[in-house]
RNA sequence: GGGCCGUUAGCUCAGCUGGUAGAGCAGGGGACUCUUAAUCCCAAGGUCGCAGGUUCGAUCCCUGCACGGCCCA
C-alpha cells in the first residue's frame, strides 16, 4: 500500500511542547494536534508505547495505547505522523497522547547506534545525512552557519551594498595567490580556471558606478587540505567606494560583531582553546612592530632566512623575501593572535593590490584579521590607478611563484575608480569561531574526500 | 610529501603470549498500560579494510596498498 503524499496541518514539535508542558501530570488537555518527524526512540510496555518522536524544533514522547490508536507496528527511525491531545505523564513528561499514528516513510536500513550516535568522523562527512539525523547538536551548528550568511546579508544590503554575482569560470584566475582549478570548454574550445577570489570582478563593477558591492559564494584553491583549509570554501567580499582600509576595519569588527550576536546571542566565544569576545573594537596592531618584537623585521632575505633558521623554522620552500615573511608571519606571529586583532600595514612585495601609506612607499593600507590565533580575512585600500597596478602585476610576474597579471582588470581601472576599500571574510571560519569546531570539515556540509573503491 | 595512530556485526566497542571472534544497541520472535539508553526471555547476525609473507595454524607478527584521523612540510 503506497505511503501517504503529504501531512497537512502539523506544527512543529517545540511548539507543541509549549502546550504539553501546561498541562497537569497524568493529565491530558486541549484541541487535537498534530506532528511529524522520525521515531528516534521506542519503550514498549505491551499495549501501552512510548515513542520520542524528533523534528527539526525539537522532541516530544508519543504515549500510544493500543485501545485508542491501534497496534504499534513501527521501527526506529520510521517517519511518522501523529495525531493527538496534549498530555502529560504521571512522572510529568511532556508527551503527545495519540489518537492517530500513520507511517509517512519507512526506514529499510538499520539505524546507528541511537545512545552513541555516529562516531567515526569519515562516516560523518561521507553520510552527513547520518550525522545529522543523529545528532541534534550537528543540526544546529548547520543552522548557525545558515543564520551566519543569512546575517551578513542583512547586514550588508541594509547598507545599501547590492549583492552581485561574476564568474566562477574565468579565462584568467587572479585576486590572491593560489593554484586553481583548471577545466575546459568545449564550446569556447578553451581552458577555464575555477575562481580563486571574487576581486578583479568586483572591482570593474565598482568601475561600472555599482559603488557598494558584494559576492557570497564559493571559492576553489587547488591546495593542500587542512584543518583551516578545504579546495572549496566560502567567501564574502565586498568593495565599497569611497572608503579607505580603515572605514573597511570598522565595518567588519560591526559585521562581526552583529553576525555574531544574531546567530549565537552573544559575542563570547570558545575557540581552539580560549575564551574570546568578538565585540567590537578589536585590538589593532601593525605588522612590522609585530615583527620587530620578535626580532624577525628585516628586509635582506638572507639575513631573515637566518633569523627563522635559528629558531627552527625550515625555509627551505621559501625562495623570495616575501615567501620569508609570510612563514614568519604564519608561524610566528598568527599563533599568538588570540583576542580578534586587527594586523595591519603590510610589505609592499606581498600586497599587489593595496595603496600605499601615506609616510612610507614601501608599506601598503592592508590588514588580515585573527581570532584564535587562525586569520578570517584579508583587506586592502584598493589601487584604484591603473599604471600602478600594472606595474604591481610586472613586479609580482617578476616573482616566479607570484600571480598572473590580468590587462582587461588593468584596462577596466583606466576608465577610473572611485577611491575603494575592499575586504573578504572567510564564512566556512568565520563559522569555526561561532560554532566552536577546530576543523573547517566541521562547518562544511559534505567535505571533500577521497573516492572510495 | 614525512611521522604517528586507526580500520573487527548496520552502529558503539572488547578480543590476553598466534590456536578459526564476543558484548551492548539496532533488526527478528515472545512477555508487559506510565516508560525515559525501559526491563525480561529466545533465536539470528562476521570476506576481522585489501593483497601478499612468516607459521602446523594469523584478527593478532612482517611487507605493500587503500581509506580516514592527528601532527609536521
Amino acid at each position: 500500500m503506497a505511503l501517504p503524499k503529504r501531512f497537512p496541518d502539523r506544527e512543529e514539535i517545540a511548539a507543541l511542547r509549549v502546550e504539553a508542558d501546561r498541562v497537569e501530570p497524568g493529565e491530558e488537555a486541549g484541541e487535537p494536534r498534530r506532528v511529524a518527524g522520525r521515531v528516534m526512540a521506542r519503550r514498549d510496555m505491551g499495549k501501552l508505547v512510548f515513542l520520542d518522536l524528533v523534528d527539526r524544533s525539537g522532541k516530544i514522547q508519543l504515549l500510544v495505547a493500543e485501545d485508542r490508536a491501534g497496534p504499534v507496528d513501527l521501527d526506529l527511525g520510521d517517519i511518522v505522523g501523529a495525531t493527538g491531545i496534549p498530555a502529560k505523564t504521571r512522572r510529568g513528561e511532556a508527551s503527545l497522547a495519540v489518537t492517530e499514528l500513520e507511517l509517512l516513510a519507512k526506514i529499510r536500513r538499520p539505524l546507528p547506534d541511537t545512545f552513541h550516535g555516529v562516531t567515526e568522523t569519515e562516516t560523518r562527512y561521507r553520510q552527513r545525512y547520518l550525522d545529522l539525523l543523529m545528532s541534534e547538536e550537528s543540526r544546529r551548528e548547520f543552522e548557525v552557519r545558515a543564520r551566519i550568511v543569512a546575517s551578513i546579508r542583512r547586514y550588508l544590503d541594509d547598507r545599501g551594498f547590492v549583492e552581485v554575482e561574476t564568474p566562477i569560470l574565468q579565462p584568467r584566475y587572479g585576486g590572491a595567490l593560489a593554484n586553481p582549478f583548471v577545466t575546459h570548454s568545449n564550446e569556447l574550445d578553451q581552458d577555464l580556471y575555477l575562481r580563486i577570489a571574487t576581486e578583479l570582478y568586483l572591482k570593474r563593477l565598482i568601475v561600472g558606478g555599482l559603488e557598494r558591492v558584494y559576492e557570497l559564494g564559493r571559492d576553489f584553491r587547488n591546495e593542500s587540505v587542512s584543518y583551516k583549509h578545504a579546495p572549496e570554501f566560502t567567501m564574502v567580499e565586498w568593495y565599497e567606494a569611497y572608503a579607505d582600509y580603515e572605514d573597511t576595519m570598522r565595518r567588519i569588527e560591526e559585521l562581526v560583531e552583529t553576525a555574531a550576536r544574531e546567530t549565537i546571542g552573544t559575542t563570547k566565544v570558545t575557540f581552539r582553546g580560549h575564551e574570546v569576545d568578538l565585540a567590537a573594537p578589536w585590538k589593532r596592531v601593525k605588522l612590522v612592530e609585530q615583527l620587530e618584537e620578535r626580532g624577525l623585521w628585516t628586509r635582506d632575505e638572507d639575513e631573515l632566512r637566518r633569523l627563522l633558521d635559528e629558531r627552527g623554522v625550515d625555509t627551505s620552500a621559501n625562495d623570495t623575501w616575501s615567501k620569508l615573511v609570510d612563514h614568519a608571519l604564519s608561524h610566528l606571529v598568527e599563533p599568538d593572535l588570540i583576542e580578534p586583532t586587527i594586523l595591519h600595514d603590510y610589505p609592499v612585495e606581498v600586497s599587489p593590490f593595496a595603496r600605499p601609506t601615506d609616510d612610507d612607499p614601501s608599506i601598503v593600507e592592508r590588514f588580515e584579521f585573527f581570532v584564535g590565533g587562525m586569520e578570517l580575512g584579508n583587506a586592502f585600500t584598493e589601487i584604484n590607478d591603473p599604471d600602478e597596478q600594472a606595474e604591481r602585476f610586472a613586479q609580482q610576474a617578476a616573482d616566479a611563484a607570484g600571480q598572473q597579471g590580468d590587462p582587461d582588470y588593468v584596462e577596466a581601472l583606466a576608465y577610473g575608480m572611485p577611491p575603494t576599500g575592499g575586504l573578504g571574510l572567510g564564512i566556512d571560519r568565520l563559522a569555526m569561531a561561532l560554532t566552536g569546531k577546530e576543523n573547517i570539515r566541521d562547518t562544511i556540509l559534505f567535505p571533500a574526500l577521497r573516492e572510495r573503491d
